[in-house]
RNA sequence: GCGGGCGUGGUGAAAUUGGUAGACACGCUAGACUUAGGAUCUAGUGCCGCAAGGUGUGAAGGUUCGAGUCCUUUCGCCCGCACCA
């Protein structure tokens, strides 16, 4: 369509001037919510990687409509976030002034995809009539504690009205700490100490706790937002450190999240994640009594079935009782390591793994059961914040105990049958338990459950459950967030009311903490409540906006609450959500926590927020680099090192260490920032490898080179290195090799994220101009299955361009012809497979399936309304104008979304299912259908009857008839 | 180490319950046409071979009349978790 500039445009005013797509909040029709991960709004706007989520669930939701459901498919923006907040710090700019520019533009790039938003709902996080709510569910969660035995967050009124009657009696609630007062006590209890004790069972609560703390961002952070010792975001360290806190006790939850899952259609992989995060254990926890000290080492250990294995136990260097227990004769040797581990950073301990290390306390456990003395050690394998912080050591069957008695020269003990003990730890959970008194013969899964009735007879521990999940940080000491409605009085937290909601931002002079180390909103002059109680200065983190915005597109414009009940309950959930799965253990399991608590306290009626859920691959872009042959380069990233000392930077052709690398970062020159990168990681492993002068690749991007050197004209084409030798790349007149003022370079191309700094971004308003916007949805569908990651390639869309030509040229010589059986046939095929593939996701086929019906019907030069129209409103989900435009070509009024799917017909179908008859063994094979009630004697017949099958069973009998599920039957004859 | 996923042409990929492997598209080759295009049309294109034919879904076995698909073993890649007791 030459002119699909104008007709996109025509399209979208009309459906933006008729409302098209506005859900109903009540309809006689069956609800259908369809839904996408709202973006950050981010100053470098869209790339053709962000729409394909919303152009494939677009198509679902277009899709749904026809089929007759009543669709809510919304849009907004998750407009809280870090890069306004840094631009804001740069620039003194308001953060708010950043987002809302960078969300005209999105809204300018997304509206030309052509979506079927219903924009009236739109919804942004940083919104004062928006996160009025979210402060409102903070406020509920504060309000809240968990009951174990209810299994639900209830009202904290109910909590104080318990320990008002009985104390701590009969209590079953989730907490810090277990605590124990009777009710008299409670009553005698002050306002400060009640507030303190109460902290210890509400679901958001303010604690003193470790923290991640990134010094670099000056914040704290969830575990999520933390990969590999450094912040997810900007790659900054991050240490471990002390200080109060709000939290949010998702760890209550951990049983529903993990037991919700059975209930969700989500992919495996993205369950998997989850069940990993919440890693639940089952185990016991076992007192060993400390000799000749009225203490215990409770450990907690999933494989109870081994206590007559264990020879030492081991503790955390943290642990409390390290001081308590160590002898007079250990005790210099104790509280040097202890002071040793204390410096090591987080990271620096999750890295070292290999080193073994250790000190022996001098003190022993008695063996509960064995009665033997056994010698206490402490260890930084043993982790503080992990079950009790203690081990018991069985390094007959655990690898990591067999490496500390190995190499302590401690004893091992071969309680399960099976391996050589003395060489590897058996961890395997299976074989026959042996030397362990009442435990002996039996097998391991036997044993465990004898074990744990055991110990709970003696009275020494309990079987238990340990779940990873910690509690979630929620205070950021950052500016632009959703203030937490907390004020003090006396130094006790209390909310807001509802009626002093929202909490808006204050103005501040900068973004930044104070001098003394606030967060920025200490800055506000004014940040206290009108009887001069100070307000809470930490903001929420960037996930609390995002953890219920589903719910308020259900009721968007509400002023009196975050949506009406009767609202919710039309809508219920998220029928089907469409995002990235880098949100695994973030967003999605704050917001299934979130809602499992809302439908609790009885604002909400379903238990999971989203039911089915589909990732979407990422879009990678493809770049060209330069490589070139440095003769000699060298990098160390710790210059006190003595290695480093042996080399003279004047030796190497490009030299690099850890501050001249920080000071080109600094200059934010790009260029050599990227270099250096790569020259970090290539040579580093180099190093690591003990090769300090081998040659190295250095990888630029073209124009870098350009810099450099001034010979980039001499390169043609860019080619793949990796596959051709260099003569035959220089036969082909494309030089990807050559050779420049004494340096060798090679081209070639890679497959990376999309971003900006890597220039391989490829922008969707240049697709939607020159191939208007039908096209380019159908691309990012065609390009390969939803769920995978793939490169983007232009070339490959003129392809989908042609077909939408083909099509239209289809309707030049349109007429009222009857169809022939074929060109029926084709229509029919058609439906049926984009009807089937658009039910399991599979976009790309449908794709093909179009492509597939229009090629056959140009063949057959037909023009036929019969054939088209059903094919316009097949079409439509994908290539909304195109449809629309034929619609109207046909003679109809606009709007062909109104219409029901076409459903393909049976009867132009059941032909197909004879196939083409196979030989073998002097057999004959094929399928045919018959009518769906026949038995075996009933199939022969007709088989034998149809005239179609008659040419494969004249003179042969019927060998095998195998039923297929439908009304298909395989016949082998011979 | 534990868990999840995946291996098919030059490329992205198809292949209903096991039934003519490579549909569809890109790319490439040749040709046609033309006011030379990022246009259109025709033919070809897994690999080996002039051909007949052979061969082919990471590898090796197995089940079956028949395996890309099911089973066993193995190799390789990607993702998640991780001194988690």
């Amino acid at each position: 369509m030459e002119n699909h500039r104008e007709i996109d445009q025509k399209w979208q005013q009309y459906w933006a001037a008729n409302n098209t797509y506005a859900a109903e909040d009540h309809s006689s029709k069956p609800k259908f919510y369809v839904l996408d991960m709202f973006p950050y709004p981010s100053g470098a706007g869209l790339h053709v990687g962000h729409p394909l989520g919303y152009i494939a669930s677009d198509i679902y939701a277009r899709y749904k409509r026809h089929k007759g459901f009543n669709v809510l498919h919304p849009m907004g923006y998750d407009s809280f976030g870090l890069p306004a907040e840094q631009y804001a710090i740069q620039t003194g700019q308001h953060p708010a002034i950043t987002t809302e520019a960078n969300i005209t533009r999105y809204r300018q790039q997304l509206d030309r995809i052509g979506f079927s938003f219903d924009w009236n709902r739109e919804v942004r996080t940083s919104d004062p009539k928006f996160y009025k709510w979210t402060q409102w569910i903070f406020i509920q969660l504060f309000h809240s504690w968990y009951d174990t035995e209810m299994d639900k967050a209830r009202p904290i009124q109910e909590l104080e009205a318990h320990f008002e009657a009985l104390g701590t009696a009969n209590l079953h609630a989730h907490c810090d700490e277990e605590l124990s007062f009777s009710a008299s006590e409670w009553q005698a209890k002050n306002e400060s100490e009640r507030s303190e004790i109460l902290l210890n069972y509400r679901l958001a609560y303010r604690s003193e706790s470790m923290v991640n703390w990134c010094p670099e961002l000056g914040t704290v952070l969830a575990n999520d937002e933390v990969k590999d010792g450094v912040s997810e975001r900007g790659g900054f360290p991050v240490i471990q450190k002390k200080m109060m806190q709000w939290s949010m006790r998702i760890s209550a939850y951990a049983e529903r999240l993990l037991q919700g899952l059975n209930d969700i259609e989500w992919s495996e992989a993205l369950k998997e994640t989850q069940r990993n995060w919440i890693g639940k254990s089952k185990g016991a926890s076992v007192q060993f009594a400390v000799d000749g000290h009225d203490a215990n080492v409770e450990v907690f250990t999933t494989r109870p079935d081994t206590i007559f294995g264990v020879t030492f136990m081991v503790l955390a260097p943290e642990h409390d009782l390290v001081d308590v227990i160590t002898t007079d004769e250990q005790r210099s040797e104790i509280d040097a390591y202890v002071e040793a581990a204390a410096r090591k950073s987080e990271r620096d301990r999750m890295t070292d793994t290999k080193t073994v290390s250790g000190a022996f306390t001098g003190a022993y456990v008695i063996h509960p059961f064995s009665g033997a003395k056994v010698p206490i050690w402490i260890g930084d394998y043993v982790l503080a914040n992990y079950g009790t912080g203690a081990v018991m050591a069985v390094p007959g069957h655990d690898s990591r105990d067999h490496a500390f008695a190995k190499h302590f020269d401690l004893p091992i003990v071969q309680v399960v049958e099976g391996g050589n003990i003395e060489e590897e730890a058996v961890d395997a959970k299976e074989g026959k338990v042996m030397n362990s008194d009442f435990l002996n013969g039996l097998e391991v899964k036997d044993a465990i459950a004898k074990a744990i009735s055991e110990i709970e007879a003696k009275g020494i521990g309990t079987g238990q459950t340990n779940y990873r999940l910690r509690d979630a940080i929620f205070g950021r000491q950052r500016y632009w967030g959703e203030p937490i409605p907390v004020y003090y009085e006396n130094g006790i937290p209390k909310t807001l009311s509802e009626d002093q909601l929202p909490l808006t931002l204050p103005e501040v002079d900068k973004y930044l903490p104070t001098e003394d180390g606030e967060p920025p909103l200490a800055r506000a002059t004014n940040w206290h409540t009108a009887d001069g109680h100070p307000l809470e200065t930490t903001t929420m983190p960037g996930w609390a906006g995002s953890s219920w915005y589903f719910l308020r597109y259900m009721d968007a414009g509400n002023k009196e609450e975050f949506a009406s009940s009767d609202k919710v309950n039309y809508w219920q959930n998220v029928d089907l959500y469409m995002g990235g799965s880098e949100h695994a253990t973030g967003h999605l399991l704050y917001s299934r926590f979130w809602h499992k608590f809302l439908a609790d306290r009885g604002f909400v009626n379903t238990q999971e927020p989203f039911q089915k859920l589909v990732n979407q691959g990422m879009i990678q872009g493809v770049s060209g680099y330069m490589y070139r042959v440095i003769k000699n380069a060298v990098l160390w990233t710790d210059s006190s090192s003595d290695d480093a000392t042996l080399l003279n930077p004047s030796d190497f052709d490009i030299f690099i260490d850890r501050d001249a690398q920080k000071a080109l970062i600094n200059k934010e020159d790009w260029i050599l920032e990227r270099i250096n990168k790569i020259f970090a990681e290539e040579i580093s492993e180099q190093l690591q490898g003990g090769q300090t002068r081998e040659e190295f690749k250095v990888i630029s991007k073209p124009q870098d080179v350009r810099i450099f050197n001034s010979f980039f004209d001499d390169i043609t084409d860019i080619v793949d290195t990796e596959k051709l030798e260099r003569e035959e790349l220089n036969n082909t007149g494309k030089r990807n090799y050559f050779i420049s003022k004494g340096s060798e370079f090679y081209a070639q191309r890679i497959v990376e994220k999309m971003s900006k700094r890597w220039g391989n971004v490829v922008n969707p308003d240049d697709m939607v101009d020159q191939y208007g916007a039908d096209v380019f949805r159908m691309y990012e569908m065609f390009l390969g299955p939803i769920e995978q990651s793939k490169p983007w390639d232009t070339k490959g869309i003129t392809g989908v361009s042609n077909f939408l030509r083909k099509l239209t040229r289809l309707f030049e010589n349109l007429n009222d012809d009857k169809p022939s059986a074929d060109e029926l046939k084709t229509l029919h095929k058609t439906i049926k497979k984009v009807n089937e593939d658009i039910e399991n996701f599979s976009f790309n086929t449908s794709v093909s399936a179009f492509m597939i019906c229009v090629n056959e019907l140009t063949d057959a030069k037909c023009g036929k309304r019969e054939i088209l129209e059903p094919l316009t409103i097949l079409l439509s989900p994908f290539a909304p104008h195109t449809a629309e435009e034929l619609w109207v070509k046909l003679g109809h009024e606009p709007s062909v979304t109104q219409q029901s799917y076409p459903e393909h017909n049976e009867e132009f179908l059941v032909e197909s299912s004879i196939e083409y008859p196979v030989q073998f063994n002097g057999k004959t094979r094929f399928n045919i259908a018959v009518a769906a009630d026949l038995d075996r004697k009933g199939i022969e017949e007709a088989v034998l009857a149809d005239e179609r099958s008659a040419k494969w069973t004249e003179g042969k009998t019927i060998r095998k008839v195998i039923v297929v599920p439908g009304r298909i039957v395989n016949i082998v004859v011979g």
